[in-house]
DNA sequence: CTATAATTCAAACAAACGTTTGAATAGCGC
DNA sequence: GCGCTATTCAAACGTTTGTTTGAATTATAG
């Protein structure tokens, strides 16, 4: 019994398993159409092009995720400004919680994480549409909970809270071939935790900004 | 003048340049030897392979790297137990100092974080060789001097300080496009404290984990 | 049932890929 | 000079890539 938008379905769980695993450049269309169990040219059928599938897979995913960011974080706000730890955990909670689900979540972690460390322009633009307001809308919330800090140190340190989610997401699949067990719900929450406390600590930090920074210098070359 | 050896620099100068700014599956060798003008087929005669190019490209500039870290290390631990601002500077400034070189640096932080996050095996064992090593010691100081850190806390905060110096890498071109100014040397100091301050605090925060281990020196939280 | 549109399919397309080949050239000891 | 090795070069190798094509098949509607 074949419905309508069967195929299409296929590929893009297909192309986001695959693309996943191996990266965008890394699939061949021929191997993710076979692997789906459906014809090759179907893709450019229903897509037009393998980066519209990419970018569709991508999308697919991240509009829900990004929805409950905002969701979690207009809750945290809603009296006055938020704490830092609660500004973390909306931003980190959907997308680490989607890798709870053994089913399909784990693998897209990889997918996200890939499509921001892969040079071509499958994504460039799909990541500034989808992020975007996103980012934005947290610098806001992080400005307000940590009114002390310079604009400067609030993006730099919103670029390593980044790095921290990313780097986590990447590796997440060398994580699990050591703890090699099956899907575990708690560790996921404990990495969550972890991650939120770390990160906060350091947006807490005495911030070392420009007017202090001729002391660096020394301090690094210390003998 | 055609020196012995003239023909393979080239090409690895060239396959830097190319590779970070592409990927190594982002760059084909035609593309690589036109642009170091060099024969198509040299590539093979010195090195056997594309992988191979792309593995002596990374490891001529990682291993003075790591040699550098490992040395600043052992000078932070000659009397006894560093500071973790101290070893985190031993292990963020190379990298992150090469970087101002306006020659070459900044591309070889796009190779390296690239390298990382690439699927293919280009590097998976490269990695693991010329990093673990370093990755062990690191971990030793760090354990040295933050006693009352669990064992899995410590791993998975190395693996957030490590998230946050790779992004960190990735992103200097962005965050390079947004500067625009020419190679300022005082901005990757300013960076590279940034990053210290950070997870030097995330490090010292206090633990989420099963055992809540205990407190951390209060100095650090001194308001 | 018939006609019309939507979808699937096998086959082929041109282009690009990493790699190999064998002749041509350069460098160097004798 | 000769002989030998190291290196360069243009050309082609076989494969794989994303994409296109046109006929076959299926679904939908009148």
């Amino acid at each position: 019994m074949p419905q309508a938008g069967d195929t299409k379905d296929l590929i893009l769980d297909t192309a986001e398993r695959l693309f996943s695993e191996n990266g965008v450049e890394g699939v061949s269309l021929r191997e993710l159409t076979r692997e789906a169990g459906v014809n090759l040219a179907s893709v450019h059928y229903h897509f037009g092009s393998k980066e519209a599938v990419a970018r569709c897979a991508f999308c697919r995913r991240v509009r829900p995720i990004n929805a409950e960011r905002i969701e979690l974080l207009d809750e945290v706000e809603r009296d006055g400004p938020g704490e830092v730890e609660d500004i973390l955990r909306a931003m980190y909670a959907p997308v680490l919680r989607l890798a709870q689900s053994p089913v399909q979540g784990r693998r897209f972690m990889r997918l996200c994480a890939r499509f921001y460390s892969e040079p071509g322009k499958y994504l460039e633009s799909a990541f500034e549409e989808e992020f975007s307001a996103v980012i934005a809308r947290f610098k806001g919330a992080l400005v307000r909970a940590l009114p002390g800090l310079s604009h400067s140190d609030l993006r730099r340190r919103m670029h390593f809270a980044i790095g921290v989610m990313v780097h986590t997401m990447l590796d997440s699949n060398r994580t699990r071939k050591l703890t090699d067990g099956a899907c575990d719900p708690s560790n996921m929450d404990v990495t969550l935790e972890a991650m939120v406390r770390f990160v906060a600590a350091g947006f807490r930090a005495e911030a070392a900004d420009g007017d202090i920074s001729q002391r660096i210098q020394e301090t690094t070359r210390a003998t």
